[in-house]
DNA sequence: GTCTATAGCAGGATAGAC
DNA sequence: GTCTATCCTGCTATAGAC
């Protein structure tokens, strides 16, 4: 691995630690090995590097999302797959926590979570009118809405385990959904 | 108002802008017109003015949870009150978007947010018991579960505005999640 | 209880030798 | 491309006069 990408790697660690704000060029050129001059030989500076990282972290998210919306299972399993992904609920969403800081103001760092959010509802969204048009969903359901409910349930429940310091107040915020889920499923 | 309480209103407002580590004590000086010594004259650290600031912000979240929870109406339509609450949408929960900072491992500050999430908690799903008792939810929903996931749509629909600059988000997860609780509902 | 002054440190970034 | 050294700034906090 070149001294780039274990910049880019440390950053990526750091950033799901700390957030961007706390994450000091100190630490990243600690726990990349790199020595105290090739981050700014390698980037302008830390936000272009963070923008690099979040971008791979988009990209493998969305990677993630879609290698589960789109297996060969009915629409409505693939939706309760997605809704069950083991998540280290304590750590929080690796986009997801950085939407609080000041530097969502800068368009190179808010376009990998605009880019993520955006495609994960569009995809989930895509999967819950599968499920309408096999009529195992009620038509009249707006699937855009629904579809940025269930994200909503997760991100939440990060911030909910995260206050209240337990997991288990994601796993509820999901079981909740997936009872809510139950019941707008029609019975073929 | 007294010098005090100066400090403690500019922190409020500063903890809701910008975080706890973004919030200097210059800032809060600035704000509250009080000249320099008196932050730690009155406080023995940031930390202190934050717990009496977060204190205060949480123990007025809960007040206003509770006027909408035990309003003379029937349960499900003051559960669905709560989501129609109106929020700010773009600036976030006073109290969720603290959830990511490092300070949470700090007791006296995460003791607030866990204060309001644990009560929020209990007094939604109280409420959702009362609609299982008088029959216009099914007995077999799990009524814990479920206030846990109305609570993360909201806190979602936080991340989902901010994440994508758009209210209309926080918009779309809470109308998702009433027509999810419609689905629930019993006709009486 | 409030003021001015400043300590001590870490932040982001740069200079210039090698 | 990597190193050491260092600049400037703003942070949290303290000292001590008034």
């Amino acid at each position: 691995m070149s001294t780039r990408e274990h910049l880019v790697t440390a950053a990526k660690e750091l950033l799901w630690e700390r957030g961007y704000e706390a994450m000091s060029p100190r630490a990243v050129l600690e726990r990349s090995g790199a020595g105290q001059g090739s981050l700014y030989h390698h980037f302008a500076s830390k936000a272009q590097l963070a923008a690099t990282a979040l971008d791979e972290v988009s990209a493998e998210m969305q990677r993630t999302m879609r290698a589960i919306l789109h297996a060969s299972k009915p629409p409505l399993e693939r939706v309760r797959d997605f809704l069950l992904q083991p998540r280290d609920a304590l750590r929080g969403c690796r986009l997801g926590r950085l939407t609080q800081e000041q530097v969502l103001a800068e368009e190179i760092l808010r376009s990998p979570l605009s880019a993520f959010f955006t495609a994960a509802e569009r995809e989930l969204a895509a999967v819950l009118e599968q499920a309408q048009q096999e009529g195992s969903l009620a038509a009249a359901v707006n699937v855009a809405d629904l579809a940025a409910t269930l994200i909503a349930v997760v991100q939440g429940g990060y911030v909910l385990a995260r206050a209240l310091q337990d997991p288990g107040q994601m796993e509820r915020a999901i079981r909740g959904a997936l009872t809510l889920l139950d019941a707008i499923e029609r019975e073929e």
